[in-house]
DNA sequence: GCTTGACCTTCCCATGATGGGAGGGTAGAG
DNA sequence: CTCTACCCTCCCATCATGGGAAGGTCAAGC
């Protein structure tokens, strides 16, 4: 069963473009986020061949690994289009994409923030529960208070 | 205008019930998200008046701030129906609730986590561009190289 | 009693990013 | 010709939340 083998389709592949597949597997992006990320115009309609299979070629496959790199460090997708066409714009000024990140950063810094005070508030009441066979619990009784911390 | 006087509806008000409104006032929690509570079954149904408006009592309220203030703390609906079944049970182990505590705490830690390496990482590579007028920077171009840091 | 305004009801749709799966077509190998 | 491993499109689900339409109801003012 040579089945690591993937097929020869046509002469589009021996041009260097591959079919869907090959561009996840090459590029991490699933088939189906490909095609959503296609669907909502995050990338370019991808070419056909005959048959309707959609083609990819290296740029193609590199564009794809930017977008997945990106989503990998937390960013939107509308960030992501945004770097996209930065990327694209030769003419860019590097301050507008440190711009981008840090406010990237700074939304980060927010999220973290939020989860470390709901961290920080159910570790103190934890630690105030003997954790036993009785009910007796400040957990539920913060809970049951329904007061923020 | 009485705006700020509500209304009071038949005797179900006078005997401390309230309707979905004040339920909502009372508790934090909208009155869109109280029905979305109700049809998920993670409250029971609500009693309705003659004409099948649901209204609540005071425990029914109480039952609303107690979702709410688990919302705050980042727990799950479905870590929430684990809860109520908790609060409501008389004969629980507080180690039960403990427990629950501290298994959300841990996922809090890996979200925490994921974003400080996002946040580290982009830091870095904005440490290291310019943000000037010309194009050249390093965040670009990590995410063109398409490897994780 | 009738109007008015502020409420309530249900039902459907949208978000953001992702996956699952059905139903049907195609490429290449044996 | 058949089999396998793809591909295609289309729909649905997640999770928690909100928006809005179309229609009913309640209390108050006239």
């Amino acid at each position: 069963m040579p089945a690591a083998r993937p097929p020869e389709h046509s002469a589009a592949r021996r041009a260097g473009y591959v079919d869907i597949g090959e561009a996840a597997r090459a590029s991490g992006v699933s088939a189906k986020m490909i095609r959503h990320y296609e669907e909502i115009g995050l990338v370019p309609p991808a070419g056909r061949t005959a048959a309707g299979y959609r083609v990819y070629g290296p740029s193609d496959v590199h564009r794809l690994r930017f977008v997945k790199r990106a989503r990998e460090l937390g960013f939107s997708m509308e960030e992501i289009g945004k770097l996209l066409a930065l990327w694209n714009d030769r003419r860019r000024k590097s301050s507008e994409v440190k711009r981008l990140a840090l406010e990237h950063v700074a939304e980060l810094e927010r999220k973290i923030s939020e989860l470390e005070a709901m961290r920080g508030t159910l570790m103190q009441l934890a630690h105030h529960c003997h954790g036993d066979q009785r009910p007796d619990c400040p957990i539920l009784e913060d809970l049951a208070r329904g007061e923020p911390a």
